[in-house]
DNA sequence: TCGACTGGCACTTTTGAAGGGG
DNA sequence: ACCCCTTCAAAAGTGCCAGTCG
């Protein structure tokens, strides 16, 4: 049995600020505008028993999380991202490509992926920009979507892109699917979560959160701003086929709309012929028909090829399912129009009308040089023999899609300055500056992606007290006269052009002194206070579980909920968070605690928490966007969402039991995650299947098996 | 009436099974 | 019998669009 405490009062190292991963970076003289990587706040990484591999790389105490396709990413903030959310469930685009550095690479670790809303606001496109139009809708439960590959060893996350690809949104609020539920047209931060799995799945090591403000995204279930779309669409690969030169672009799908009425004219023509020949399918008449339909050259945009009345020829229905016989396979389209009859004469009539006035319509589209994801300041990947003692992990079952990331330089708006944050000079970034959270902000931008709708041009925060005098129009310009402690970092800007200045009645607060972790400034081991986390959800235990160099779960097949990791927004309701924007970082990392940074609004923020004297995350706020004040709401039950695409197959059925309907958002008082000896019989009845599925179809490589319970 | 949402469509890429050849 | 390669079809991921809903 083991029984390990999770959450007690975290204990954690020296921390350290400001430590932005500056290497490979072009102007190393200064912050650059899109720091691609932060590290967290150091801590020690004191190797736990049974880890203690002499052979294991020196742990320097230093997270990094780099987002690899930052670039993308902020070609989509500049513009203002939209992320499709359906039913059954939208990936995301672009996706979080990640690449973590800093791991003990013996130890193993659990990355988690969360999305929390951004602010309190509803929003709306209108004249070309995003708008608040009013209060957020109720919280929905957090859903925990957990890397497939987790738990996997330092060398194993090190050693590759880390990719979220898997992860989807819905907007289904009784999803069982265990996709992570969100609202339309809402504004949302994903967050990174790298849990520290000591002695295999003993969770309560260190753990690092990762926000990178240029992935906020506005939800819709229909793509707003066209820019937006032409940047989907230029950018991903399975909306190829609407891009300007693919068969479904607007002048294809024009010009396949022409032929589809010619080639219907001639089958129908056919079929008024003799429709009894056409019962009686030859490989004649298919190739006949195959060729008339792919040898119909692209009619003039101008001229239909036949009159639009001809469109609206009447069709007896005997006569088109007598058609349908002997299409082939490549005259779907027709087959397909034939068969819905009459309706389709109206369907042509539109599409003849379309024709006629759809020749206008190009707009400049994106061409992303595509090239393979690239990381402007992670030349390569650490050596593997640095990590030639960890263990092997399996490797994930799924082939993972790398999307091309498109690389685009830096636009004008992109390199636009609006403030600085004290940052410790670029020269010391191997050696960074004592302090303790750390956030690597990029460029603030009055338009900042993360205001979406806010403006910052009004935003008296701490953070912008902090910043030099100079900080506002100057590029990058670091401050490095941050003596005092700043964990913020400035080095580059990304806006949101369509952005409209919104909740101008907003209140803007500093986040310094809401966060309610408390870190002295001197870097001396300290506590880390975690006020806002229950007690009783600070313990987790894996009874049954021991050592093992591997962790697999064969038949699993696909992902669901799993209660056994913390939520996403632990100690406050994501509800609660600040909805604060970010700066265009690349990236916020807080070190040794489930997060505070987005929940931080749920303390008052104009009362820092007793803890928080010594501690300032300095979130951009205000500067970086809005921080709309607002009451916090009571606390959410968090799901995991265990994407070992297997884990548990029959969850899906028993999650609506853990979320009922009519306690969709039931208020979270804790969170706990305790070890139970007999984890079978405590756990929640909608997941004791998934005990059992472990404990029976499951074992360890080891002989045990792996269970886990949450404790609510 | 209007904005948001939904489902179907046509396209694509991805994935895995099936078959053939060495 | 095994392995490798190619082919093919199904599955899944896209944006578009017309219709529906509140």
């Amino acid at each position: 049995m083991l029984n390990v405490e999770m959450y007690p009062g975290l204990t954690v190292g020296p921390q350290r600020m400001g430590d932005c991963f500056y290497r490979d970076m072009e102007a190393p003289a200064r912050i650059p505008r899109f720091p691609s990587a932060c590290d967290v706040a150091p801590r020690l990484l004191d190797p736990s028993p049974g880890t203690g591999d002499p052979s294991s790389k020196p742990q320097k105490d230093e997270v990094k999380m780099e987002l690899e396709n930052s670039s993308l990413w902020k070609q989509f903030s500049s513009v203002g991202t939209e992320m499709i959310i359906t039913k059954k469930g939208r990936r995301m685009f672009p996706g979080l490509r990640l690449k973590l550095l800093g791991l003990n690479p013996s130890l193993r670790y659990i990355l988690l992926l969360d999305i929390v809303p951004a602010d309190n606001s509803r929003y709306r496109f209108q004249g070309g920009g995003w708008q608040a139009v009013g209060g957020a809708e109720a919280r929905l439960p957090d859903r925990v979507f957990i890397h497939p590959d987790s738990p996997a060893t330092g060398a194993h996350w090190q050693s590759r892109t880390i990719s979220f690809h898997y992860a989807k949104l819905t907007n289904n609020t009784l999803d069982t699917q265990g996709h992570i539920i969100l609202h339309s047209l809402h504004r949302y931060q994903p967050r990174v979560h790298v849990i520290e799995a000591r002695d295999m799945l003993r969770w309560g090591g260190g753990q690092h959160n990762f926000v990178f403000p240029e992935t906020q995204f506005i939800t819709v279930t229909a793509y707003q701003n066209n820019k937006i779309t032409e940047l989907k669409i230029n950018s991903n690969p399975f909306a190829k086929g609407f891009r300007e030169d693919g068969m479904n672009s607007k002048k294809q799908r024009d010009a396949r709309q022409k032929r589809k009425i010619a080639t219907l004219t001639e089958t129908l023509d056919i079929v008024n012929c003799d429709p009894c020949d056409a019962s009686e399918p030859t490989a004649a008449s298919s190739d006949l028909q195959a060729l008339t339909l792919t040898s119909l050259p692209p009619l003039p945009d101008s001229s239909c090829g036949f009159r639009p009345e001809e469109a609206s020829y009447p069709v007896p229905e005997h006569s088109l399912d007598l058609s349908l016989t002997f299409m082939t396979s490549q005259m779907s389209d027709i087959s397909v129009t034939m068969a819905n009859g009459m309706q389709e004469k109206q369907e042509n009539e539109a599409a003849l009308s379309m024709i006629e006035g759809s020749d206008a319509m190009v707009e400049p589209t994106y061409e992303p040089n595509f090239s393979t994801a690239q990381s402007s300041s992670f030349s390569s990947a650490p050596p593997s023999s640095s990590f030639s003692s960890s263990t092997s992990h399996p490797q994930p079952s799924f082939r993972p899609v790398d999307y091309p990331s498109p690389m685009l330089p830096a636009t004008p708006s992109l390199q636009q300055t609006s403030f600085n944050f004290p940052t410790p000079p670029p020269s010391d970034s191997s050696s960074p500056s004592s302090g303790t959270f750390h956030t690597v902000p990029e460029m603030v931008s009055p338009h900042t992606p993360a205001a979406f709708g806010a403006t910052s041009n009004t935003c008296p925060s701490d953070l912008q007290d902090q910043t030099s005098p100079h900080s506002q129009g100057q590029q990058g310009e670091p401050d490095t006269d941050g003596s005092t402690g700043p964990m913020v970092q400035t080095s580059g800007a990304f806006t949101y052009p369509n952005v409209l200045p919104m909740n101008t009645d907003t209140e803007y607060k500093p986040l310094v002194a809401s966060l309610p972790c408390s870190l002295p400034s001197n870097g001396a081991g300290t506590s880390f206070a975690l006020p806002s986390i229950p007690q009783q959800m600070q313990t987790v235990s894996f009874p049954t579980l021991t050592p093992s160099p591997t962790l697999s779960f064969p038949n699993l097949s696909h992902q669901t909920a799993a209660p056994f990791l913390p939520p996403s927004s632990f100690p406050h309701s994501s509800s609660s968070l600040p909805h604060h924007s970010f700066p265009p970082s690349s990236c916020l990392a807080v070190s040794s605690s489930f997060q505070q940074p987005l929940t931080s609004a749920a303390l008052p923020q104009t009362q820092p928490h007793p803890s928080s004297s010594s501690y300032t995350c300095s979130y951009p706020s205000a500067g970086v966007s809005t921080i709309p004040q607002f009451t916090p709401a009571p606390p959410y039950r968090p799901e995991m969402v265990l994407h070992r695409q297997a884990l548990l197959p029959q969850l899906d059925s028993s999650l609506p039991s853990s979320t009922p309907p009519q306690a969709l958002y039931p208020a979270f008082p804790s969170y706990p995650l305790r070890l139970h000896q007999d984890p079978h019989s405590s756990l929640p009845a909608p997941f004791r299947h998934l005990y059992r599925q472990h404990q029976q179809s499951y074992p360890h490589p080891q002989g045990s098996y792996i269970s886990a319970r949450a404790v609510f």
